[in-house]
RNA sequence: GCGGGUGUAGCUCAGUUGGUUAGAGCGCCAGAUUGUGAUUCUGGAAGUCGCCGGUUCAAUCCCGGUCACUCGCCCCA
């Protein structure tokens, strides 16, 4: 038993949880059609650089959390930790900058060498949505209403609140960090150990620390507000109108921050109280630097990422679509597996979900067809044989009656509940 | 990478202040019921008490290590 384990923190899908998986990504891909979004799957490994040259090499998802390997070619390839690079990759690969705007959904595996905990593990699923090459900040708000419309049709809109905030374009972003910068240096002795290391590495995600002695610091802390010049106040305020304009609720949060480089604007989390320290649902922002920073031409972009394992804990039970209930036919003696065989297959020709009563007496075999949730059993024996019929019954109601085969599967399609 | 908790049957968990054959419920298998499920009754299988080592006449229990899970920190979906 000992090495039958799944890898740490890796899970198998399956049972209830793969139902919920289904339900979830069935109505992603309603609700990202009906925005005009196109579905693309890039591949689940990319050379590093890819992630390295986005990520920033300071950042932790780059420094302790990545799957990279050397193939035998001698590549350097990762294990996606992230959509958006891969994405982005694929954009350029494929010449996009031509069809303009790029409108995107994906959803796949996410890899991150990280210790588990509730709600995060190192192979987790995101579902991803991406608009590329709309500067304007209705591509923002559009994003957004996908991701609300997504939560609201998953039946948990109101166990969660939206967190918005503007990083501002580069002008004002770099003003206000250095801002930032010189405050807190001025004030490093009272600053905990960890903030003195985020002084270093991004100053920014200092405003999010939970230590209470920074807490104090924080409170007197330059305001990002304040440093915002025009373009900023003018993006941000589209954004803001739009969302009242749709009646999307939410709450600015001038301490919500990024730890990855390429964001600019709006930045935002979709967050619940629901689900312990893990509380983020959904998160995303606007990235018009990352292409630059790939080595392309300056490309706007703005999207999120939302993480599949949370949003099947939260979906509420009235929305999940439980599988289909077969129908399950029954062999009665040895003389009746040809024509049961072949019954089987003709309702299933007819679009039938059937299954096999394979073995055992009768008994046996009605007890297994209870277990699989059928909602008929259908009987042939002999008897049935030779007069063209099967017995019909119903496991809902515990009735039977007798039906000509050739009128087995419009009975049952009529019939069942 | 750092800190806390847990590890007994397929699942949820009791239990042993160290002492013969370690228990329950659910589930599973079989029978009551050889052409009729869900209820009921009867019986059965199933455990290297996570793994390695130490202490002891004796360890599932005590000690050390290790692995896994879990909760939190860092960080993030």
């Amino acid at each position: 038993m000992a090495r039958l384990q799944p890898v740490r923190g890796t899970h198998d899908i399956l049972g209830d949880k793969s139902v919920r998986f289904r339900t979830i990504f069935e109505i992603f891909k309603s609700v990202a059609s009906r925005y005009n979004h196109q579905e693309i799957d890039t591949p689940i490994f990319e050379f590093t650089e890819t992630f390295k040259r986005t990520l920033g090499d300071t950042s932790d998802v780059v420094t302790k959390e990545m799957y990279t390997f050397e193939d035998r070619g001698g590549e350097q390839v990762t294990l996606r930790p992230e959509y958006t690079a891969g994405i982005a990759r694929a954009f350029m690969s494929n010449g996009l900058h031509q069809s303009t705007p790029c409108k995107f959904y994906s959803y796949g595996p996410i890899f991150r060498y990280e210790r588990p905990q509730k709600g995060r593990m190192r192979q987790f699923h995101q579902m991803d949505v991406e608009i590329i090459g709309v500067p304007e900040a209705q591509a923002d708000i559009e994003v957004l209403a996908l991701a609300s419309d997504l939560l609201s049709e998953l039946g948990i809109g109101q166990h969660i609140t939206l967190e918005l905030n503007s990083l501002g374009d580069p002008e004002s972003r770099v003003l206000y960090r250095d801002a930032l910068v010189t405050y807190f240096t001025e004030h490093k002795s009272k600053l905990s150990e960890d903030s003195l290391k985020r002084l270093e590495k991004n100053p920014m995600r200092i405003l999010d620390s939970k230590d209470d002695g920074d807490h104090i610091l924080i409170e007197n802390a330059p305001r990002i507000g304040e440093y915002y010049n025009d373009v900023t106040k003018d993006f941000f305020t589209q954004v803001l109108r739009g969302l009242e304009e749709i009646g999307i609720d939410y709450v600015i949060n001038d301490r919500l921050v990024r730890g990855l480089d390429y964001y600019c604007h709006t930045a935002f989390e979709f967050t619940t109280d629901q689900l312990g320290s893990q509380g983020t649902v959904i998160a995303g922002g606007r990235y018009d630097g990352l292409m630059e920073m790939m080595g392309g031409p300056q490309t706007a972009g703005v999207g999120w990422a939302a993480g599949m394992e949370r949003l099947a804990e939260l979906i509420s039970e009235e929305v999940i679509v439980p599988p289909v209930r077969p129908v399950v036919v029954t062999p009665v003696g040895e003389n009746s597996q040809a024509t049961s065989l072949r019954v089987a297959h003709d309702l299933r020709a007819n679009g039938i979900v059937v299954d096999m009563g394979y073995k055992g007496n009768v008994g046996k075999r009605m007890k297994r067809a209870n277990k699989q949730n059928a909602v008929f059993a259908v009987l042939i024996g002999e008897d049935e044989i030779d007069r063209n019929v099967a017995m019909v019954k119903n496991l809902d109601q515990g009735s039977q009656e007798e039906i000509l085969l050739s009128e087995l599967s419009t009975y049952i399609l009529g019939n069942r509940p």
